[in-house]
DNA sequence: CTGAAAGCGCTTACAG
DNA sequence: CTGAAAGCGCTTACAG
């Protein structure tokens, strides 16, 4: 419907190369003309084709965005988060969310995003070496969120030292039985699954330097939501010498925990410390301590980063490991012995 | 990179209006020759440039969805929704999330979807006229979401019936003193604010026919977040006579009163019955009674019916109103004075 | 500073 | 059933 170069070319008695430069501010072209050419569009209501400009150019002026499950709340911060520096560079939006293992496949089986996008951020699927090399071979611009691939540009979270800290404040609090929940992705999950593994391993460290053994019986894994959550706990309800502290991968998990402990009678901190990791938006409200680990952020620098890869003036940001920080809340306490000796001994 | 029609073409020997038919399973061509072409378009790893098509037929391919604040569970959920059906027939997802004032404007001062979508799903935000002009101007297809644009394609909710249910239920319960937490629009927000408008007169027409007297200071407004519950609460706590329920417009601002009423020692639903709207994914955690309306249908059933406009086979779809039906749980009860009598009197 | 022309990669009447 | 050609709307060397 709306007019063309050659319509505007035409009314300001200019040719439509002059139009074309007038219009992206480009040099070589008088100011007068720019002047002219520009009023012209204007009334014209003229807005350049993009079909037109990215067939010439090859530039899109699209990013396209690979996630997971979006529903999940974590996977609704970052694409917000990220989408917004996006646009403020002027870029559009396109999102894939690859929810499933098929639909996994069939974005990888062809050359979806070639001719689509001028650039991917990839959130938290770790791609398997042949993904990567169909990805290569479109040769977009990547960068990747949480997915620890080595060389490439991004942003993670120090999940190792993390799960160290988080497991750090159980024992400092004077717990000796620290149960561990972590996240078991479900048979058809798309995500890459490196961060869990290695928040399990801080924990298991952090242990180890305490002196304290890890019974097998106290690490469970769970789909992780409000339900894996409250089947976890309540496998940790049956172990030999129950525990008295559990640290759990995510804060929707540890609100599944939360829930059964309540159901059982179980009180918390009083006779269950627990502490999640997310800092979930809800999880303030559920008083439960956490481990925040800057979720809008790791959206817009991984956005900024891929930018980086793109405009050749920004120099190339390197990779941004985070850490994460203990949100101290009232789901924490030191174990029920211990405090009884406090009080009973003022200091 | 990839090959052109022309490559696929030579290969072949035929021309590249044979191709194209052939790739895109026009009629005529033979078997024989379209068989032929697949497969040496296979070999050549050729991949159609959008951009090509996209110039030469007008098409895009692409649909863009036009949200407000994502970061809110709703917006996540139903774009979630919306985006899967999309997919599935076909489209990429074009994302413009509007998450203020200032970017509700730039949006709408373009015409910023030209060329790049076939259609157009809006959520939640009532265009003005003018608004709907400039999208009218680029005349593409839309289909609202929430937004009751009377004679457009589109979903909502029937919020007025769903006000009435849920202030039925308590007053069913027998309750008397029933406050009304609605949601306040922040000044930037970009919200349209027909829906909650309609929650508030459902609750209005429900207490009216009962012949209870709605008490101007039962009724309190505040942001739509846990925090704006909380404040919304602790209003009603300084009323001249308390209420014994309240109906809240959001869950999410019904987690910040379930909040603010444990915190004051109040007792739920002992002292104060809770509903809320959204069913929201965790309300199950707090045990909240709600009004559950249908989130991920909301935002499938709006992307079939854009589909439907789009696709001249399908027959238009009318629009679509979802009643919203009341989940009960642990947050409401009859008032204190009559379970009192109750337990007293067994039947 | 300005313009004529080729080209980006497709699709689609039109003719055969 | 098949092909030659025009056209979609831009950008960009190249020449002046």
């Amino acid at each position: 419907m709306s007019s063309t170069v050659d319509a505007v070319a035409e009314r300001a008695n200019v040719s439509v190369s002059t139009v074309s430069r007038a219009l992206r501010d480009m040099p070589g072209v008088s100011q007068e003309t720019r002047k002219r050419v520009q009023n012209i569009a204007r009334e014209l209501g003229y807005v350049p084709s993009l079909a037109g400009s990215r067939l010439a150019t090859g530039r899109t002026g699209a990013i396209a965005i690979v996630t997971p499950n979006l529903s999940k709340w974590f996977f609704g911060q970052v694409l917000a988060s990220a989408g917004r520096v996006l646009r403020q560079a002027g870029f559009d939006v396109l999102l894939y969310e690859l929810a499933d293992t098929a639909a996994r496949e069939r974005f990888f089986a062809g050359s979806s995003l070639a001719g689509r996008a001028d650039g991917v951020l990839i959130f938290a699927l770790q791609p398997t070496p042949e993904e990567l090399a169909t990805l290569e071979a479109q040769n977009l611009p990547i960068a990747f969120l949480g997915s620890g691939t080595p060389g490439r540009s991004g942003v993670r979270v120090d999940d190792h030292g993390a799960g160290r800290a988080a497991a750090r404040h159980l024992i400092n609090l004077g717990h000796e039985r620290i149960a561990f929940i972590g996240i078991r992705e479900a048979a058809d999950s798309t995500l890459g699954g490196v961060p869990p593994a290695n928040r399990l391993k801080g924990y298991r460290e952090a242990l180890a330097e305490a002196g304290l053994e890890p019974g097998q019986d106290l690490e469970v894994h769970e789909e992780n939501s409000t339900a894996g959550g409250s089947r976890a706990m309540s496998r940790l309800l049956c172990a030999e010498v129950a525990p008295t502290a559990v640290f759990v991968a995510s804060d929707e998990m540890a609100f599944g925990v939360l829930r059964t402990l309540k159901a059982g009678g179980i009180d918390v901190p009083g006779d269950m410390s627990v502490i999640g990791f997310d800092n979930h938006e809800l999880s303030e409200i559920l008083d439960l301590t956490t481990m925040d680990h800057s979720v809008a952020l790791q959206g817009s620098e991984t956005a900024r980063r891929l930018l980086a890869l793109i405009t050749p003036d920004a120099g190339a940001e390197p990779d941004l490991v985070l850490s994460a920080q203990l949100i101290v809340r009232g789901t924490t306490a030191p174990p029920f012995p211990l405090r009884g000796r406090r009080t009973a001994t003022p200091a």
